[in-house]
RNA sequence: GGGCCGUUAGCUCAACAGGUAGAGCACCUGACUCUUAAUCAGGGGGUCGCAGGUUCGAGUCCUGCACGGCCCA
């Protein structure tokens, strides 16, 4: 059992500090990583050795394999893997004995020596010296076949990252690509900036929010559903290109492309519109492609998607149209009609909700990346009215691989026809659409301050990274993502203690 | 929400037709000075996801639940 285990190394330590060693000590020089290392001596041939040079490196050992009076080890930092090689009798035997003894896979590891390539041609170092940085009490998971079950993996991620170098690869993916955005958003003169989590009024999308409360004024709260509503605020009181990176939470369902817990970038630029927004998002995209793998072109889910601009552009009502054959601008009773006879149900008889449901009949036929445009006024009311048609809005959704990997708009900064948009979504709600949008007043109260015509985009991050990281689901690209609550080793309840 | 599959040692997986639960890795002991999934010899380790039911007897059959995966809505 694991209890055995983590026994005996708890007799272990109890021994190591007895002996004067402490097990978890403060401060390790490391002077090379594992890659610098082999970046400086990658050349060296076989059995060739650099005596006079001396190297400290660090990092958890993943496997032993003892030969009697050496041994050799390989220990893996955040850069990679490499090999150490130790002798008894450059060592000492008291240490070489105390390597044996007390050193294991999973155990953190300072080592310092001189570099070397081995007779079957790996890099080594020649240990010297080295120093227990820390002691595991658990077992590594296999060392060939690592850590397949998911659910492990979710709720332990730290043991995902120790023994699946993919998942560390993956969120090393996720990370670039957050700073590439937001070195390509500042280099185009955007200002990152920051807006309330904690809302009365959570607006910005149509979503079923979380409840908290706040105790000094004994009301609810909302986490936040978007923070567009804020980051508008900003454009009315003079900034020019603002964004934010952060979290948003939604009290919906779980899926492979949806989380409770999601992050998105928001952005807005004065003076621009709908079509520059299009030229950014292809742009921040496809060169984030083009960052990350030197080419537009990459694999997903054994799907070739070509990010090479410009992207596709179809119109929501020509493309419904065209493979559906119905126009999404007929009255009401047509619509119903064709539902009924897709046998698709409808939960709430409202027309933005027909309008939805029957574009969900055709976003997975969207794989290459495309731009949805020109969405109905009814299912966008935080857009402004197209210049062509006012039952449009100049809307577009980028599109790839049947998912919405976000959505943009020539802002809405008409005060009266938001005032009516809000009243009609407030209709919405009373007929039981709780995921309608709620009445802002002081919203209406900004943009009748004058905001001046703005474009504005959203992207979706996590399905953005799920794409380069060609993943299946958004919860291989979260590093912590929710899970329900565990039982502890006795048994109790995550969470309850408090409670 | 519906369908299918899965849950067995710390990890990866076996267990025929219902008859006292096995292997490899990891762990412990011993041998071994260029190995790399090191090797060789020996040893310890199990609430078979949870709760019921059928049966003389359940990891195995039935029902419900939880969690995960895949597909559908």
């Amino acid at each position: 059992m694991i209890q055995e285990i983590r026994k005996q190394r708890t007799q272990e330590i109890e021994e190591l500090r007895k002996n004067g060693i402490n097990p978890y000590p403060y401060k390790f020089e490391k002077t090379h990583t594992t890659k610098s290392i082999k970046e400086l001596y990658g050349s060296l041939n076989s059995g060739e050795m650099r005596e006079e040079d001396k190297v400290s490196t660090a990092g958890r050992v993943m496997a032993v394999r003892i030969h009697g009076k050496s041994c050799f080890f390989t220990i893996k930092d955040f850069y990679g893997r490499l090999q150490g090689y130790i002798r008894q009798n450059s060592v000492g035997e008291s240490s070489y004995t105390f390597f044996k003894q007390h050193v294991s896979a999973g155990d953190i590891l300072g080592i310092s020596g001189f570099p070397f390539r081995s007779k079957t041609g790996e890099l080594t170092i020649f240990v010297n010296s080295f120093e227990l940085l820390s002691k595991a009490k658990r077992p590594l998971p296999e060392k060939w076949h690592g850590l397949k079950d998911r659910e492990v993996a979710y709720r332990q991620r730290y043991v995902d990252m120790i023994a699946n170098d993919m998942t560390v690869e993956r969120f090393k993916t996720r990370y670039e690509t957050l700073r590439f955005i937001r070195d390509f958003l500042n280099s185009r003169g955007f200002l990152e900036v920051e807006t309330p989590i904690l809302n009365f009024i959570p607006g910005g999308g149509a979503a079923r929010p979380f409840v908290t409360r706040i105790d000094v004024y004994d009301r609810n709260m909302y986490l936040r559903i978007a923070p567009e509503l804020h980051l508008k605020r900003y454009i009315v009181g003079g900034f020019e290109k603002v964004y934010e990176i952060g979290k948003n939470f939604r009290n919906e369902g779980v899926s492979y492309k949806h989380s409770p817990e999601f992050t998105t970038l928001e952005l807005y630029q004065a003076y621009a519109d709908y079509y520059d927004m299009m030229e950014l998002t292809e742009s921040m995209i496809s060169n984030l492609v083009k960052h990350l793998f030197g080419k537009y072109v990459i694999e997903y889910q054994g799907m070739k998607i070509d990010f090479t601009p410009p992207w596709k552009r179809v119109r929501m009502r020509d493309f419904i149209k065209s493979r559906l054959g119905i126009d999404i601008l007929s009255d009401d009773e047509e619509l119903l009609d064709f539902l009924k006879k897709h046998n698709v149900e409808l939960d709430v008889p409202t027309r933005s909700r027909m309008i939805e449901k029957i574009w969900d009949l055709v976003e997975g036929d969207i794989i290459q990346p495309t731009f949805l445009l020109d969405h109905p006024v009814e299912i966008s009311p935080l857009a402004k009215r197209h210049r062509e048609d006012p039952r449009l809005t100049e809307r577009f959704e980028p599109i790839v691989c049947g998912m919405e990997l976000g959505n943009a708009f020539s802002e809405l900064n008409d005060p009266d026809d938001q005032f009516k948009r809000f009243e009609a979504q407030a209709k919405m709600r009373k007929a039981g659409d709780m995921e309608a949008h709620r009445m802002d007043f002081d919203f209406i109260r900004a943009l009748e301050y004058g905001m001046p015509p703005t474009g504005g985009l959203g992207i979706g991050i996590d399905r953005l990274i799920m794409l380069v990281a060609n993943s299946s689901s958004i919860r291989d690209v979260i590093v912590f993502p929710l899970v329900p609550p565990d039982r502890d080793e006795d048994g109790i309840l995550e969470g309850s203690v408090d409670q």
